[in-house]
DNA sequence: TTGTACGCGTTATCAG
DNA sequence: CTGATAACGCGTACAA
């Protein structure tokens, strides 16, 4: 009559019951915090699970309720390559923030956070596989081609991150790229008077990439400056792709712009260094300024003119998108976050003590929702 | 006869059976790669499951096979505190690349990784709660007191990271802190002759903050020379916190040290940049030491010297001795993993020009196996 | 208020 | 080589 403790020693709801005296059905009822419970029996249960160190199985939950209450987060998969050549610095601390402003939420929702990547990686192991592991995903700008985001919407709700635009099968956050790079290209053109710009952008198949450089060379272009596009000029995201990339632009030994914009604060740190390599000061001779707002950025000298985005929000914002999907109601199909110029000294401006204690300085918040 | 679709449209086995013609048995073993398969059987299975799609149950597979295939990494619930006054920027880049060695370790195994905080964070949520959910858990440095690593061992597998040293409990996996400073002391008091050095440390009850402290103040006394460790001389972890640290430390008006060893890379680039805005020259006035060689540190001015750590085989290593657990082994109760020192220009060694092509520059391996 | 019994989707152990 | 069928641990109608 006994019931044998488990083979790997942990106990069921089963052993909790046969402890307490009642049915496994009275433990389920208390440990989700049904009425109707008879005071008494409740102690008896609750005693019983304390005692025992009960925790119930999740995917024995799972499998019954059919929630696993698990969201994927599926990062691209250069992202965990292993070749040391490739450090990869892409957007660090991007990640980094992502994830913690998922983390938030999900334990706000009672959530867990899966982590994967996109490819596949061994024999055997699809990407499809995933669907079986959470309820939903959140999946990181180039994760996967346009024209897959389709079927995998139609089997879990899903939500791009960090892409261009809108997609007509699921759901999209980003940030205002496009508010942030006219701020910055205002601020350049109109308070510094600067009128030949150039832009360091960074890998030519992501949709942020191609947005801040049109909505910057736009901006510029309305305001009357003229903004350079090298080819020499492309880097990978990386501050040592950025330190090549302007190597080559200087080398070239054409007349240098007064300012380049990179399109990430990792690219901007590696600017920097290639042209302070070159003898060249900023922003006496070429203001240099970024895009991120990473913690480093108003460590450097001078400090980084540069645009914030709220990544942790961004994160945020996914996983309470996806939580209301799963509850049954119908969020927003397309949320843009604001973003916000941060004016230091990079950019010519002079730079005022920064203490370290508050966010920065200037600000002009763009972007709204959708 | 004709089974219905789910409710939520996901196929199931008993989908794949019917329209292969074949029992669940079978599509199972197919699945699974049992041998023993009439080939003509196994190409019915496999079509069948492609036209519909199918992909396996993670709880079902979880709750039939008791092994859920989820490895938990537990991070102290500071690092996700929403007060956005403490930004945390906390070792910023040592989850990141934690997290990135330990997925790729994860992905090997056809593991993955299940973020979690430390923290009861809602009603009904106690950090217990993850027993269920995971078949093994990386503990991070200062997740949970000493005292209450047991217990957990005694559920799931555990290997603690970043700790100071062995537990008797748990499989400890960490970095040779005393070794790096040892040779960073060496390189300070040999090399540049100082006598006068002073620590910066983090948050004194971190096992890495106490373990590198300790070594440094050693080293430092066994060649002869002095560390000044003045309570002012002490933040938590941040490079704003080192600012303030740093800037409490000069207002003393006492005779500076030679060189400020910090705990972090984060903190000496705030001590840096404390020190230029109170007029200091670095290396000339005070030179600046760092531990962890962010990718940054290269890029600063003058470019950082620190002491690697090998965060990313940190994280693999802890997935790796997990796996190697589940799967009934006896791996190594206690890993050291080596650290690097890493000579650039902030302690006075005149700075090599860094194209950002190798590695950095000097190195004195350290660490061994245990 | 509580107990019985079934279903959730897979794997695995038997027979056949 | 393949097909029934019993677990696996939990939630929950349905009965009592």
């Amino acid at each position: 009559m006994a019931l044998e403790k488990t083979a790997d020693g942990v106990p069921t709801i089963y052993h909790v019951a046969q402890r307490a005296g009642v049915s496994i059905a009275t433990v389920s009822r208390v440990l989700n915090g049904h009425e109707q419970i008879r005071p008494e029996t409740e102690e008896k249960v609750l005693s019983a699970v304390r005692e025992l160190g009960f925790v119930p199985n999740a995917s024995a939950q799972g499998l019954s309720k059919g929630l696993k209450r698990i969201i994927g987060l599926v990062f691209a998969n250069s992202w965990w390559e292993e070749d040391p050549q490739s450090v990869e610095e892409n957007s660090l601390l991007f990640a980094d923030e992502l994830i913690r402003g998922a983390q938030v939420a999900a334990d706000r929702h009672a959530y867990s956070l899966l982590l994967l990547s996109s490819g596949v990686t061994h024999r055997g192991h699809a990407f499809s596989d995933v669907f079986g592991k959470v309820d939903a995903l959140v999946l990181l700008d180039r994760v996967v081609r346009q024209e897959r985001v389709g079927p995998i919407a139609k089997r879990v709700p899903v939500v791009l991150l960090a892409g261009s635009g809108r997609s007509r099968s699921a759901t999209t956050i980003r940030v205002d790229n496009a508010g942030g790079m006219q701020a910055l290209a205002e601020h350049l053109v109109v308070v510094h008077e600067m009128r030949r710009t150039a832009f360091l952008g960074g890998l030519v198949d992501s949709p942020d990439n191609d947005a801040r450089l049109a909505a910057f060379q736009q901006a510029v272009f309305d305001l009357g400056g003229s903004c350079e596009i090298d080819e020499a000029l492309s880097a990978d995201w990386t501050s040592s792709g950025a330190v090549a990339a302007v190597g080559r632009r200087l080398r070239k030994r054409r007349r240098l712009p007064e300012v380049i914009a990179c399109a990430n604060d990792q690219m901007a740190i590696g600017a920097m260094h290639a042209l302070a390599m070159a003898g060249l000061r900023v922003p006496e001779d070429v203001a240099v300024v970024g895009f991120d707002d990473i913690p480093v950025a108003r460590y450097l000298r001078p400090p980084l003119t540069t645009v914030r985005q709220p990544i942790r929000q961004l994160g945020a914002a996914a996983v309470d998108s996806l939580v209301l999907r799963l509850q049954g109601h119908e969020p927003a199909r397309d949320v843009v976050l604001p973003t916000e110029l941060v004016v230091r000294g990079s950019c010519g401006c002079p730079a005022v003590p920064d203490l370290g204690l508050g966010n920065g300085n200037g600000s002009t918040p763009r972007g709204e929702r959708a």
